[in-house]
DNA sequence: GCTTCCCAACTTGTATACAAGATGGGATGC
DNA sequence: GCATCCCATCTTGTATACAAGTTGGGAAGC
């Protein structure tokens, strides 16, 4: 699959994509450098789209430029997510207190099939289940219907996904996920705003201390075996 | 005082800056269209910094490009100014509940010396409150303690300033204004969070209010003197 | 072996060149 | 007068050229 001739003159944001991928995939490491040049050539374009790219993933705090010395993919700053998953606790519980004191959304039927389920029919991998915990975020603060307030929602999930997939990860935690997804969503479509909130707030909290256990864990491993890299 | 020699190599940033004032201060009317090249010239650099700046401040959603036929400031969405000022509520409340949950802060000490002032001392110039306005809610968020909220705060701020610095064009909304911060910052000071949420709301919606009551006769002046334009 | 210094190789930031699509206005046909 | 079509011109998007700062490693000196 070529990616520079069908794109409809769009190889910056081509770029974009094949980065981030990258990013989230872990094929660039944290405190990884790179240079321009190095991405250009991988993707066989000039400069002047990588550029772009770069600048915007720099504008969205995943890289850093020093000039004239390179760029490098930012360290992992947990003390940053944790600020993150507050913001998500402060975007996500406005929108279910006003979905709770609105008439109810149609808007929240796709939630309804695929968390209110049967055990049988829970996924198990963990890809799917981190995509799906996402969408059933993003979906409450978008049925809340402030656009501006769902960009900075999807804004947050964006720079959070790298740590935040490491949750599911962990068999027994799809499994609770299932679990408090299908307790805030009924609390939400009963109308009840004191315990949906509660709820999801412990929710995110959880999710929060599981990321920051993983990650510790993680780091520790990173450091036996490959010793002082980044810095 | 020449832009291009002396800013260490940041010729884009000073192009970026330099647009966004054109924009703030209606050098570039909303709905007007322009090319990179229009810019450049003035700036007297090449188009590659011009670019930069540009699509900086189109993912700021300040401008809009459309391909091979140049670029538009985005005309007033006053939907959209709408749902910042409820994002603003959002942000700044969160902020204060924690605010009073918290020993007081002594970052919030200028804002006493700027608002608990006698009514002789107060500002009367409209620029210079619409300054010291923007300043008095971004230091509560900041306050707060959570730097990524804050910049969240710090983009809508940047997004409504167009519209909202009209509020302080009627003196009589300064001096409510004056009021109204000062009562906010009392009863955060006394830790009624209640009080303080009810009244920051209030305030809020007041300035979307006006905003909106001004942004709509201002649209009607523009129609009748201008005629069709935009679209 | 150790330190110092210097330079060649990279790096970003900017300018310029080129490719190809969008557009508006005037010539043409009627 | 009016609609249509076409092309010169303007636009962005990308590639390439150039300028200037950073850096790392090795030679030189001891």
């Amino acid at each position: 699959m070529k990616a520079s001739a069908k794109d409809g003159d769009r190889l910056a944001e081509a770029v974009y994509e094949r980065v981030k991928a990258d990013i989230f995939e872990f094929r660039l490491l944290p405190g990884a450098r790179f240079s321009e040049n190095e991405i250009a050539a991988r993707a066989r374009v000039s400069r002047t789209p990588v550029r772009e790219a770069l600048l915007r993933l720099q504008r969205e705090g995943f890289l850093e430029v020093h000039s004239k010395s390179g760029w490098r993919l930012r360290p992992l700053d947990f003390e940053r997510f944790e600020h993150l998953y507050d913001a998500r606790i402060v975007l996500e519980l406005d929108a279910v207190r006003k979905l709770c004191g609105t008439q109810p959304h149609d808007s929240l039927a796709p939630l309804k099939k695929a968390w209110l389920v049967a055990p049988k029919q829970r996924l198990s991998g963990w890809i799917e289940v981190a995509q799906l915990d996402e969408a059933f975020h993003a979906t409450l603060v978008e049925a809340a219907g402030n656009p501006e307030l769902a960009r900075m929602h999807a804004d947050v999930t964006e720079r959070i996904r790298i740590v935040r997939r490491l949750d599911f990860t962990q068999a027994e935690r799809i499994q609770y996920t299932y679990d408090e997804h299908a307790a805030i969503l009924r609390a939400i479509l009963a109308r009840k705003a004191q315990q949906a909130t509660l709820l999801l707030r412990s929710h995110i909290e959880q999710s929060k201390l599981e990321v920051r256990k993983i990650s510790i864990h993680r780091l520790h491993v990173a450091h036996l075996e490959a010793g002082p890299r980044n810095r």
